[in-house]
DNA sequence: GAGATTCATTTAATATATTAAATATAATAA
DNA sequence: TTATTATATTTAATATATTAAATGAATCTC
């Protein structure tokens, strides 16, 4: 007879672990200006380049009506540049500015060195089954 | 020598995650009016009846200031009652009301069931490991 | 090729997040 | 006791999330 099994609230765990390691990276984000989404948009458009909105917004996992503002304060902040899709009229393409891409330069380095250090306090094994479970956990919702 | 790890972009992949576990019983929150955020706090609340509004926050994980808005609203929509502590005047305490107690319970009982088709379709052990490393990634915090 | 349909993005309205500053009360020190 | 400091919550300003509706452009159908 298997035991009584505890749930945990995994939303609420997922959050925490994700507050817990954003903790460490946050602070130099922010030291440089950017807001958490600012910087997964960033991110992305530093390994695409030029790219159309849709697609950043699928990989960066901002909905479109806030990545429009989100888009909007950057290219105030120069760190981006819009334009019209000139194949397509409804679609619209972005890419980073120099500016934007020091940016993703320095920080794509500071990141690395926290997942160094990650791999260290919790060990590779554990965080590459974390991978897989997480993995897994995505693939349900194609169930 | 170990082959180069690959990092996977940790925090996307914990939102991934989660957002993928609430895709099933957000619907059921939404028909009853109720966001993220507010069923939190009813949980919380029916975890622990009257309570201080401080560890409110803390256990739903929503800051101060954000909780004075959601509770103001669930008190508007009549799932909530607040009032100030006779002790402490600074503080604050809620408490459910009974719709909204009523409210916890048929939901808890959703997520319950949630909870089993989670167990069955992605095995009990690979849910108990997840929960270990959850726990363990937000243990590093306090590194 | 005009009209219906689909698709990509934006606008609008409301809710929540984030950070700093303000407020009010409690506890503490002089 | 009074001034100081610490604590709990709220207000304010800006950014983002969420859902529905609107806009504008491409595609499809007849």
């Amino acid at each position: 007879m298997s035991p009584t099994f505890v749930h945990r609230n995994l939303p609420r765990l997922l959050l925490q672990a994700r507050e817990s390691v954003m903790a460490h990276t946050r602070p130099s984000l922010r030291e440089h200006g950017l807001s958490d989404q600012q910087w997964r948009v960033l991110r992305v458009l530093g390994e695409h380049g030029t790219i159309e909105t849709g697609r950043v917004a699928r990989e960066a996992f901002i909905l479109g009506p806030s990545l429009t503002g989100v888009l909007a304060r950057m290219e105030r902040d120069g760190l981006v540049r819009r334009a019209r899709d000139a194949q397509d009229q409804r679609r619209s393409v972005v890419e980073a500015t120099p500016r934007g891409l020091k940016l993703v330069g320095k920080l794509s380095r500071m990141i690395e060195e926290h997942y160094g250090w990650m791999e260290q306090s919790l060990g590779k094994r554990k965080l590459a089954e974390l991978y897989v479970l997480l993995d897994d956990v995505i693939e349900l919702e194609r169930t």
